[in-house]
DNA sequence: ACAAAAGATCGTCAATTGACGACATATGCA
DNA sequence: TGCATATGTCGTCAATTGACGATCTTTTGT
């Protein structure tokens, strides 16, 4: 945000939509149109205009507009109407896809895999998990979804993210031979300790553009290092905090 | 974003700006103005602009009218202009007010006085950074600017939070007399393992509105010695990775 | 070949929004 | 008292932006 930025020069619409026609607007439909956009099928069209939308939602918000994301599909912005009733649409569907959607089941299984050591589990979980799943488009996306659409972003979080908090501190406790009876918001925190940790390297490295230095697998095993650490000492404190 | 929202109802702007004026628009100046704002003296209403701003900006994001600010304040939008040249100008200064602003230089001090354990001084530490900083407003303001505005961001990052780290980390290895002979990328990441822990914590409940449950003390408690059981243990790893 | 369906565009409207010129009114001070 | 100055408002402009009616063009089925 310079100063104000000149009329007509669009921080994000530079794509220049589809030529504002050279004759200023004397005759209506001068014979021809100006009929550029390649013709597609419906349903791949749509998968077009998904993509480019989150796209650009990922990096300017939800407020980017719709000419813009016409200008990316190279089709005209009255087009986007014919796909979604309105821009509303629109975002609820690129939420479900590009935020929901990338999460696998698989990770709960490989997390449950006994026959390996939980600290390989873990490392290798992580090590997928930041690069699907915390990937700078991604965390761009979720953040802005958090900020600007509160009622749309815990539905992730409580569902999935709560199973898998789960998943992780049971197979740790299972492999220290530790019990862990203590109630289950307790048992989230314990494990947000490591998924915490790792979700804010990706944010800061993607968001606040820090933290480039040390290689990836190296920090990866530091986090999950000091949670295997401290984690039965954490279990043994809290039953003795609960006694 | 429901549906469209009706023109002429801003979800922003609905403290009602000051009176439309009943009759149209029929008497250009009919004989008074609407002058209602108290008069404030230039400093006094400089403050209470920036402090409205910096509400509004924290709650939807750097793109909030100044409309809306003026409305907060009881002023006509037009004397926002008395005041900052561009809403550019306003948004930089919100940003050194409400971001940088608020940082303690006494928490280094408090962080390095080896009279108290390292365990007691790092809980107060983050019982107070949780309450002064990562608040909810603090928080949001700063994920807009660095979402909205990445060239913001970074200075506070880097300048503060590096030091903060490298007191920390250095205070936790004299406790517990372990050297640090690693590159100073490695410490911050050592000490982000705690850090980013608690940041997310106050993200996941300021942002996400989750992690509700647990009371913060049991929460800073638990990251801290989950941070202290872990320490040494990774130290030495790094240091036999090294060699 | 020809009409219907599907794909795509033009042009425009109304609300929003940052900015500012012109004008009004209160305050302080000589 | 009287005017210069500081504080404040009105009205409006131009660019932006979601939405959509009216039309045009290519493809498809018979």
């Amino acid at each position: 945000m310079h100063r104000r930025k000149k009329w007509g020069e669009s921080a994000i619409l530079d794509t220049k939509a589809p030529a504002a026609s050279s004759a200023k607007k004397a005759r209506k439909y001068g014979g021809k149109y100006g009929g550029k956009a390649v013709r597609l099928p419906f349903a791949e069209r749509r998968e077009q205009i998904l993509e480019e939308a989150t796209s650009l939602f990922a990096q300017h918000g939800l407020t980017a507009q719709t000419r813009a994301i016409a200008a990316a599909c190279g089709i005209s912005q009255r087009l986007l109407y014919r796909f979604f009733p309105t821009k509303d649409d629109l975002v609820r569907e690129v939420y479900d896809r590009a935020i929901v959607g990338p999460f696998r089941a698989r990770w709960f299984l490989d997390l449950s895999d006994r026959s390996r050591p939980v600290h390989d589990r873990l490392c290798d979980f992580y090590t997928d998990y930041l690069d699907v799943l915390l990937s700078r488009r991604w965390l761009r996306l979720f953040l802005f979804f958090s900020l600007e659409e509160a009622d749309l972003a815990p539905t992730y979080i409580s569902s999935v993210i709560t199973k898998l908090l789960e998943t992780i501190a049971y197979e740790v406790a299972h492999e220290l031979k530790v019990s862990m009876d203590m109630p289950p918001a307790a048992v989230h925190e314990l494990a947000w300790t490591l998924h915490g940790a790792i979700s804010h390297y990706a944010i800061r490295r993607h968001i606040y553009g820090a933290s480039q230095h040390v290689p990836q697998g190296i920090v990866v095993n530091m986090h999950v290092g000091m949670f295997l650490g401290g984690f039965e000492g954490i279990v043994r404190e809290f039953e003795k905090a609960a006694a």
